[in-house]
DNA sequence: GTGGTCTAGACCACA
DNA sequence: GTGGTCTAGACCACA
């Protein structure tokens, strides 16, 4: 369910956030299922529970699990997560798009860019 | 000319080598234009000429300058550098993108977020 | 009667023993009223007995119910519980009316807040 | 400058968030100071810098300090501090009322609770 | 068992 | 020097 890419430059914890945080967004995990114990998944993953704890902590930093202690670690209520989650896509989109005009490109050639290059992936 | 944002969560040689390509890519700086020495611009902006020096050396492989030794650093022929600009940044749009896209935000959404979201800046 | 929010960070036998708190307090339940048994309550809110029992040794602790072997646990005279919890009720909040000032927040500020506050509920 | 108190129950990270909230919004600390590098305070309280980098991540996040990667952390524009601090208060003070509401204590009470209580400390 | 905090110490990027 | 990430492992409160 969960992977690390040891290629991806950005640090492990990160990773981890963001697989949880899809999950989550696509309804594979949903309100209220328990997610992995924080030593279960570092044993499965063969890293360091801290760094797995430092994940479940943003994560919960972030709404998308809850925590009870001695019991284990939520998925949220989704139903606020996506709307958050699509502001954050637009924000940074928002932000390569600036960085675009400042350089000169145009509002249509970016369109024309998202339009064609979906099937890049 | 250039100048360094300490809040800004980047490294500083990363701040100062976006500085100088917006400036080349915007036609502020022109092909054989001298840019300041390591030195100089290292007391101008009181950061450490290592700094500098990396900002140069990265400036240098992404083709935005070149090192006459002896002489100074000078801004390449710029003709070729918009297009490979362009192809950076829609490169990150398509990253983007595709975390949208696998969080279920269709391309339709997106388009209308970047139609909308010009006004920001 | 007695509910248990597992997003509530507090852990479970805090919320149980706030919520008896308050039903007693609120005169929900009076003296010598029997409230139900480790055993009874455990099965009703799905969680551990240890837990139950940790919240009513809790209660006992601070006056609240009384404790007959082989009867039950029964809810104390509670003319001087509301006195006591008024008492903690105010300590809580002169810790942070203390903390307040230390940030410099005027003795009228906090005043005006709790006026235009109470609408809130 | 900062201390830590063993018999506070509070971690000892939390509690280096609060001496550095409060020496920031009471102008001790201002604006673009640099505070104490996670190593050295750490060896002056004779703590983990692991604790210390939590509490530096923590103000970060709150906004009350900036990161300069390589050179270190310092105090935040401290202007919009002190309302969002206040806000904070406020909160946790509404949160008391509630509870106090809820058991039958009413606002004069508590007001005049805060009028004779400042003194206590 | 489960999460929360902390120590001790390594290695990296950046300045 | 300075912060960022991570490992290894301890001890605690809670369930």
């Amino acid at each position: 369910m969960i992977f690390i890419d040891y290629r991806d430059a950005r640090p492990i914890y990160e990773q981890v956030v963001e697989r949880f945080k899809l999950l989550i967004l696509r309804g594979v995990l949903h309100s209220d299922d328990k997610i992995p114990s924080v030593r279960n998944l570092a044993v499965d993953l063969s890293i360091n529970p801290n760094t797995i704890q430092r994940a479940y902590m943003e994560l919960e930093r972030q709404g998308y699990i809850y925590t009870v202690k001695g019991k284990g670690n939520f998925v949220s209520d989704s139903s606020q997560l996506l709307l958050k989650y699509k502001e954050e896509i637009f924000s940074e989109l928002r932000k390569i798009c600036k960085e675009a005009f400042e350089a000169g490109i145009t509002k249509e050639e970016i369109i024309a860019g998202i339009r064609g290059g979906e099937a890049d992936d």
